[in-house]
DNA sequence: AATGAATGAGAGTTCATTCAT
DNA sequence: AATGAATGAACTCTCATTCAT
């Protein structure tokens, strides 16, 4: 009796959310998402079959707004540069916007071969977005290059986790950072000698 | 009888090691960790006070494992293409040999304030290992160089985790090819002007 | 459905009543509430959050009703006689009626402050009630005359408890006793000098 | 290897003493008990076949010293008054001295024939050296009479118990208290007739 | 479509007791 | 005689799921 899809239907997936992603798969009660969608306990089997099936709709959806929002970032992008640092923002600031719900990605249910295999499927597409990049730029190795930015920005995110004071400038600045590294490497260009000039001094110590 | 720590204490940690890093945390039942250790379930109540602090325990016991051997690795190393190198080849290697076990990361119990805190010590002290690599390159930002270093490496570890196929020697290939990123970054000093190039196509179709 | 607290409320009451009072409160598995009020065990921690907690709400509405049922009775007596008649009375056969159910005051657990709390509570209010008797009668000490009295009534009471054919009719013949014993003393107003005779019996026999 | 019984049996019995009477039967743990004797947890099997036979063991040596120790008391009175005195003058103090072990009688494991026949044996015992002393005084029905002294006596002691700072000059008076009402009624000789005084008031109001 | 009372399998944990040393 | 590591039955309580209303 609702409207797109049925208000319920989205309410619950709203609650499961918030639940999920701060409490955890396993420390959040069906009884809770319920509660907070403002519905009754039995009435949330009647849109999702099970507590991991509803998981699994929040991942899904919450995985398609991530690749459809970088996909109209990417779109409004013209040089490389733009685009590797579009990818890093996005990474960066979603996770930032939602910082209380990290746990969605690391305490999800085991053994559920779904659920494995939709995940699989999100990070290759993910992979693919960034690798098309990555060959625009004619760069060899496109997939170790797409994985390997993408997993520096996954890293640095562990910051927003981990660091209460850490702001939304911060997180620009980082993301910038993983640009210019993925570019110039460490070093930059203009001082790769340092690779072996710290060779050598042990060498001479030696 | 008994060994140096007892032959028990070992067992149980054994058997935990096994059930939480492919089951993870909540699937996994004392009483199975028990019978996979040879013993009787109350017996693990001897070693170890709850559940948690097994999990405790089996963390802390991986992790000093993970530092000490890195340690053991850079000590042998003289230049910095060695020593990134040696991480890499330690962070992706370690991770293959316990491909079945990367739940012991994913799957933790939540809201344990004792287990975050020692997650985020064991983060800091791997980063503090890596940093001081990149100091006595005489990088600037050695510590957002770490974190994207490692960064990239836990990234490709993925590919082990979600593809059965991926062997010793593509785990060894990947290593070498972020060390080597991260020197040079991702282009390779002698077309940079990739970035630009690229940027010039669009113009021009526009 | 339901009547006016919930049918199954008072089943378990009910229930958890015989148990705790014939079993005590250890020997009483939460399973057998349960069974013996025709419910599932689940469902008993629907109404009562633990095992305490129910043993709690079947002491506080027993002690309840002993009280209300004193009162009552006492409104309905005009001189001292017929008070102490009913209270020993009412002592007396409250706990013939319910001599399986001894063990709801003997096995009651330990270290619960809350429940040390009521019965402290309940004590004090049935001693206020009998002290207002005794304070008619324009008695000194009533305090202590309505704790030796209870005292006494109670001691009655183990023979209801440890012997097998104690009589409702022997109940009422102790109610009397004690109510006379009262008043009089044990050796009646006429021969109050036997207590100084057997001083000199002795003296004499010396 | 010990002295008159074993040095080990009687440090058990004082340690399980100790516990049972401040913990209860049931929060005691034979482990508990075995450290506080200095011995192994298997060393109390020794001595004792099972925690209900020690629990009864312990019961078993305080009611036989405290009957002991009233028979003592006696020997040395002559008067009725005397041995009244006596009587509760040791009940008294007896909680007294001992207000840290209440449990032992509390809170008893049920369902033990063996016991329960034993704290029976115990309370006729008791009540024979009491209606002792009623017999000699002449009084019709000494046994009604001794177990309404006990029972005085055993709910003056509630207060040790409940009333923190109740002092031992406190249960001296008590115990004054409860021989002189068991002598001379509520209401001693002088005005006996209160009692109907009391009903000839609430006629005339009718 | 919506409810929420009821279910019951299944988990972690305790502790009296045993027995090889 | 003494030990204490090991046992495992038995307990309380939780919570995803069902179904009569």
């Amino acid at each position: 009796m609702g409207g797109t899809v049925s208000h319920k239907h989205t309410a619950i997936l709203d609650a499961a959310y918030e639940l999920f992603g701060s409490e955890g798969f396993y420390e959040t009660k069906m009884s809770e998402v319920a509660e907070r969608a403002g519905i009754a306990k039995g009435t949330v089997y009647l849109y999702f079959k099970s507590k991991e099936e509803l998981f699994m709709a929040v991942t899904r959806r919450d995985c398609e707004d991530f690749l459809q929002r970088l996909e109209n970032l990417l779109q409004a992008c013209s040089t490389l540069a733009d685009k590797l640092s579009a990818i890093a923002g996005h990474h960066l600031l979603y996770y930032y916007e939602r910082k209380q719900h990290t746990k969605l990605f690391f305490r999800a249910p085991n053994n559920n071969p779904e659920l494995m295999a939709y995940m699989t499927r999100f990070m290759e597409e993910y992979m693919q977005s960034v690798m098309k990049v990555m060959q625009e730029s004619g760069a060899a190795e496109p997939e170790l290059l797409a994985e390997s930015y993408i997993g520096m920005l996954d890293r640095l995110k562990m910051d927003i986790m981990l660091r209460p004071g850490f702001s939304e400038a911060d997180a620009h600045k980082r993301a910038e950072f993983a640009a210019g590294l993925f570019i110039h490497g460490a070093l930059g260009s203009q001082n790769e000698q340092a690779v072996h000039t710290l060779h050598e001094d042990h060498q001479e110590e030696a």
